[in-house]
DNA sequence: TTTTTTCGTCGAATATTATTCGGAGGCTGT
DNA sequence: ACAGCCTCCGAATAATATTCGACGAAAAAA
């Protein structure tokens, strides 16, 4: 049985979760796949407890699905490109438009809006390099007010996205 | 049934994989978490068939593991930064070095060696900037031959990586 | 303090799914 | 045509997911 009193509070940050939750979610990261009843067992539930907690988790969105880490590169060795976006422009709706380009784009696997030496950085993943070259010059042409794409070919992604250091991420500033 | 004779060849590069296998690992990518029932009647396998290329695709590595995709934002709102890296010197050893002091860093969630302006691309996820700053010091010091670090915070993810584009990766060259 | 309400858990029952197994059919090389 | 090999299928079994009513703790109201 778990009475919640004598635990030590959780950061604010976290909302609603419980520590439960939150070692749901660490092991819900690193194993996706992993049963309910497993689940259950590794975080000293029983198993409808933990279907249940699982289920609230995905109804509200604290994880947004669950995907296969395909091994990209023994399937098909693509081209990666990050590429540092600046604009002329810093208006909202140019930001907006390019945000849009970059969403419908299917090689383009990831994008942030950043402060720095520019404005947009942009993962692509593309079958070879020509297959690039046509998305950017299609992105600046229908993005007029695109300054400046500065491409970094990647020769070799020396760690992979596996999840967020949920650990370290909730601990309380000091 | 299922004749393979009158299919069109695949990509060289799919190595040993057939159609089958590269829907399969389409629909795990973007679904890691479906049953196998419904992955068999996604590509009009029997359950048992599927199960066994399944078990196979994750045997021989194609399929690296799967994860659920956590809310980050939502749960703890961290400070998200790219950082592009120069190295003074380009002798192999510092770079495997570097890329060693990055791979045991919890907070750096991605690296990428690069060519273009820099040679290192590396994602950080921290609780906050202060301990940004303390990791890229902590780097700095390890690895004096570290030339530069070039700060890009994230102001917004624009777009989260789900994925490969498997279908259009798997053309065949013009 | 006592009562009431709420919330989350448990265990059992049922529904669904995973996994194993033997057999059948296609494909290849002899 | 035949043998060997591969992959499929369907059925049987094992395991898991999901639902449900009941119980106990904590919090709110009396």
């Amino acid at each position: 049985m778990h009475t919640l009193r004598d635990e030590p509070p959780l950061p604010a940050r976290a909302g609603s979760l419980d520590r439960l939750d939150l070692r749901m979610l660490r092991i819900l990261q690193s194993d996706g796949r992993i049963t309910n009843k497993a689940l259950a067992a590794a975080v000293n539930l029983s198993a409808s407890a933990c279907h249940q907690r699982l289920q609230r988790l995905m109804d509200q969105g604290w994880i947004e699905g669950f995907m296969g880490r395909v091994n990209i590169e023994r399937l098909c060795e693509p081209v990666q490109c990050i590429a540092t976006i600046c604009m002329a422009s810093h208006a909202p709706d140019t930001f907006r438009q390019l945000e849009q380009h970059i969403d419908d784009l299917a090689e383009a696997t990831a994008a942030y809006t950043v402060s720095g030496g520019c404005d947009f950085i942009v993962h692509f993943a593309c079958a070879r390099m020509s297959r690039y070259m046509e998305l950017t010059d299609e992105l600046i042409r229908l993005c007029p007010e695109i300054g400046n794409i500065s491409t970094h070919v990647v020769l070799k992604q020396s760690k992979a996205f596996t999840g967020y250091p949920i650990a370290q991420l909730l601990v309380e500033p000091a």
